[in-house]
DNA sequence: AATTCGGGGGC
DNA sequence: GCCCCAGAATT
């Protein structure tokens, strides 16, 4: 049943290896690296324009690491987890200053950098070096849970350990690249999430779910999505085109990411509320007692919560100086900055 | 072991 | 609205 499986992949691949990736038969393995940080829980044609930006931006990896924090952080701008693009700093200076620029070729080696989990290790390993290491991302989960009927949860310990196993298991060792490509190009293209494509598939004869009609069962997930709501009130004082801004550095959304002086409730509140709250006397300063206009409310739906956001002009003061910890910038330096999307979006008009 | 980290796209 | 995406780090 396991070869059937492992030749099925390899074969339907012959026929169907027409997906175009820009990495696809890449082997410089820093090229590989950024494609995966980048697709890291994104899809293929999003990331894509990213990964073009940056290979022009920075051909090779000691480019990246000599670049300014904020120029890359500008270039991420828009692609989310931004924890991504911090941790692959660390790993391009780590590869620059202690491996002399040279990406590590060992599964150890790449599994150390900042960033890189098992996934992103087993592909950079297999596809730049056909080390026999299986991927295990959101398509294998699938095609395995499906082909062999598992329904064993995959967001849990026992999941995980299961999976990984059966993945290592299937996996060829000799044409590892080319496989762990294959299994994920058929993952996306013909077991796929909705709508799977089983009458064509050339594994339906043995595939378990499809069989006792289980395929929309599994894979199974455990956990539910909990949802909170924010209300964030962003102020801007009428100081010509200059901004206030600040670096958000503590531990939640949107970390490295720059923003204006903001007001959080847990709920919304009226204008008047908003006036009459402590925080907006520290934020606005004596001389702005009013909101002299207001942009209609602005939502952000992010994994694990929707963002209610009103950029607010308060007036009447307009030469004020910034509020504490916030710096104020020209807009020239703003296109410089990177914004979470909701101002970008207000920024634009 | 559970939670948290964006933004976009399909249905 | 809900689910998923070439997952990883933190708590």
């Amino acid at each position: 049943m396991k070869q059937f499986f492992t030749a099925g992949i390899l074969a339907w691949n012959e026929l169907h290896n027409d997906r175009s990736m820009p990495w696809k038969k890449e082997k410089d393995p820093y090229r590989i690296w950024l494609s995966e940080i980048i697709l890291q829980q994104t899809r293929v044609e999003q990331g894509r324009p990213y990964y073009e930006r940056f290979i022009a931006a920075y051909p090779a990896i000691t480019d990246l690491a000599a670049a300014p924090d904020e120029e890359v952080f500008r270039l991420w701008q828009g692609l989310g987890y931004y924890a991504r693009c911090k941790n692959m700093l660390a790993a391009a200076r780590t590869v620059a200053q202690q491996h002399q620029g040279r990406f590590p070729d060992t599964y150890e080696g790449i599994t150390a950098l900042k960033g890189v989990g098992a996934y992103t290790a087993a592909a950079i390993a297999s596809f730049a070096y056909n080390l026999p290491h299986a991927v295990l991302d959101g398509n294998v989960y699938r095609v395995l849970a499906r082909f062999f009927g598992i329904d064993t949860p995959t967001d849990t310990t026992a999941g995980k350990k299961l999976f990984t196993q059966l993945a290592q298991d299937v996996l060829p060792g000799q044409q590892a690249g080319t496989y762990n490509q294959a299994i994920m190009d058929f993952g996306a293209v013909v077991c796929k999430p909705q709508t799977p494509l089983c009458k064509s598939c050339r594994l339906s004869s043995q595939c378990e779910a499809f069989q006792k009609g289980l395929t929309d069962l599994v894979p199974v997930k455990s956990k539910k999505l909990r949802i909170k709501k924010r209300y964030f009130y962003y102020l801007l004082s009428g100081n010509g085109s200059l901004r206030y801004v600040r670096k958000r550095t503590g531990k939640d959304i949107w970390q490295n990411l720059h923003e204006f002086p903001m007001i959080e409730t847990p709920a919304p509140v009226t204008d008047a509320e908003l006036l009459s709250l402590p925080a907006f006397r520290a934020l606005a300063g004596p001389g702005n007692i009013r909101i002299e206009s207001a942009s209609p409310e602005k939502k952000q739906q992010l994994t694990h919560q929707t963002i209610h956001a009103r950029f607010l002009r308060i007036g009447p003061e307009t030469e004020v100086l910034p509020p504490e910890g916030f710096r104020a910038v020209s807009a020239a330096e703003l296109d410089r900055l990177a914004f979470p999307k909701i101002i970008v979006d207000f920024l634009k008009g």
